[in-house]
RNA sequence: GGAGAGGUGGCUGAGUGGCCGAAAGCGACGGUUUGCUAAACCGUUAUAUGGGAUCAAACCCGUAUCGCGAGUUCGAAUCUCGCCCUCUCCGCCA
């Protein structure tokens, strides 16, 4: 949600924002709903003071004095009543068409219309060549004994895999590590629900617009979440912060869950797009400056960066281009990680920066030092996120001989393993 | 799932049709007193929004908000209906 004052008072920057992000909102016509219903609260107002006036009087009058003043109120009720019902009619379609006005992205995001337009910040690692005929994930996974995609698939469809042994250990090992990795950072672990209600899909932006990305348990009104961003963010929805507690700083290791609507035969192999995954993600709420905003974008992004670096994986940074930013970001960084089936990078990280947005849509505020309250800035990042994480890991760790050796800092959560053979499971 | 109780300001809690944006207490903040602290005393203490004033605030006037929504009424925290949520007991259960 932006603020709707700025709205009014610059709409054309929310023309260019929508432009630039590539998403349909009509600015104009929410600028003139909003005339409307800002001119049926002023009648409103107006009509209430009258009646309010009018019934303190009454209270005070006696017998037929009392009776004429109250039989002169039947005029002034019917006219409360029809701005009312006016009003009740605009509010609710001007309050849907605002969840859609799109956040500019920040000056330093490039221009552009899709991922091709993104800006590669950097690159760490060096992209290896094999001295034989490399395997791609689903190979070394079969192999190994360690991925049963078929048996995925008829458990659940579709983008749906069983890992087996000491795929689970590898599994579990990364999420182990990024979870300790981003406590020892400074962040509080946090057990959340992955079961929400609407409203909170709405606050954090996810809703209405991703609304079909999302399995619904509709019977109780309540949606599986696609990332702890979600709840964690949402958290302290609703509430008035102090400012001396400020920044919150929270991770979660949760189910995942995403419907891939519209992803119809995209990236249809193996286990990079699914429709369940586990990730840690670590998320910042912290106060109303840009500043500080910028630099916490810059935190997290340098805690997954290190999550990648232990794990040993050439990744690149990528500043994404505002067609590929969502509705709410005002910037993001993407860590995209080299991954040989797809002789490309791949995403496997994502740090936002909301400002106000999601902010405003949860009503999370917080007392600044000044007393003023004040809505207060989100920012999210991936830790890790498996079992995408492990094609990189299985495919840039294997060996001639099928073997996949275990990096260094997953060891120690895999009980000493050292390589995944097609015994170790 | 069955039965019952209840949702009022930062918290506790009073308030069954107008004098109620709401008693009282606690907490917090400011002040007086004091060698310092404590105590005592005095004062302040919700949010959103429209308008006025202002360089901007302070400030002034209005409107809305006592779980949410609808209704009755000249007038609703208070009466009616629907919904949501919480708690207690019983049942079931990881």
């Amino acid at each position: 949600m932006i603020d709707i004052k700025d709205l009014r008072a610059d709409p054309d920057k929310y023309v260019r924002a929508a432009a630039d992000k590539a998403m349909a909102v009509d600015v104009p016509a929410i600028v003139e709903l909003d005339r409307q219903v800002r001119d049926a609260q002023q009648s409103l107002q107006d009509l209430r003071t009258e009646q309010n006036a009018a019934s303190k009087a009454i209270a005070r009058l006696q017998g037929l004095d009392k009776q004429a003043a109250i039989a002169q109120m039947a005029e002034l009720k019917t006219r409360v009543k029809a701005v009312s019902d006016t009003l009740a009619e605009l509010e609710p379609r001007l309050h849907d068409q605002l969840l859609l006005v799109v956040q500019p992205a920040a000056p330093e995001v490039p221009i552009g219309k899709d991922e091709s337009e993104s800006v590669e910040l950097r690159s760490v690692g060096e992209i290896p060549s094999f001295d034989f005929e490399p395997k791609d994930h689903m190979q070394l996974g079969e192999a190994l004994g360690i991925i049963d995609m078929p048996r995925g698939v008829k458990l659940a469809g579709a983008r749906n895999y069983v890992l087996k042994g000491a795929g689970v250990l590898l599994h579990q090992a990364v999420l182990r590590l990024g979870q300790e990795m981003i406590i020892r950072r400074g962040f509080t672990p946090m057990a959340v629900p992955v079961l929400v209600r609407e409203q909170v899909m709405y606050g954090t932006g996810y809703f209405p617009t991703g609304r079909d990305q999302a399995y619904l348990a509709e019977r109780d009104g309540l949606s599986l979440v696609g990332t702890a961003e979600v709840p964690l963010t949402a958290l302290h929805s609703d509430e008035i912060l102090d400012e001396a507690e400020l920044p919150k700083k929270y991770c979660a290791m949760s189910a995942c869950f995403r419907r891939e609507a519209g992803a119809a035969g995209k990236d249809a192999y193996g286990l990079y797009r699914i429709h369940f995954f586990e990730k840690v993600e670590q998320v910042v709420v912290c106060r109303n400056d840009e500043a500080a905003s910028v630099s916490y974008q810059q935190e997290i992004l340098a805690n997954a960066e290190a999550l990648v670096q232990a794990l040993n994986l050439p990744y690149r940074v990528v500043n994404v281009c505002t067609g590929d930013l969502g509705q709410g970001a005002v910037q993001k960084f993407d860590i995209e990680t080299w991954m040989p089936s797809r002789n490309s990078y791949g995403e496997t990280h994502s740090a936002s920066r909301f400002h106000e947005f999601q902010a405003r849509r949860l009503n999370l505020r917080y007392r600044d030092a000044e007393g003023k309250v004040q809505f207060c800035h989100t920012l999210n990042n991936t830790v890790v996120a498996s079992p995408r994480i492990l094609i990189p890991i299985l495919e840039l760790h294997q060996n001639a001989d099928g073997s996949v050796t275990v990096p260094q800092a997953l060891r120690p959560y895999m009980n000493g393993m050292e390589r995944l053979t097609m015994d170790s499971h």
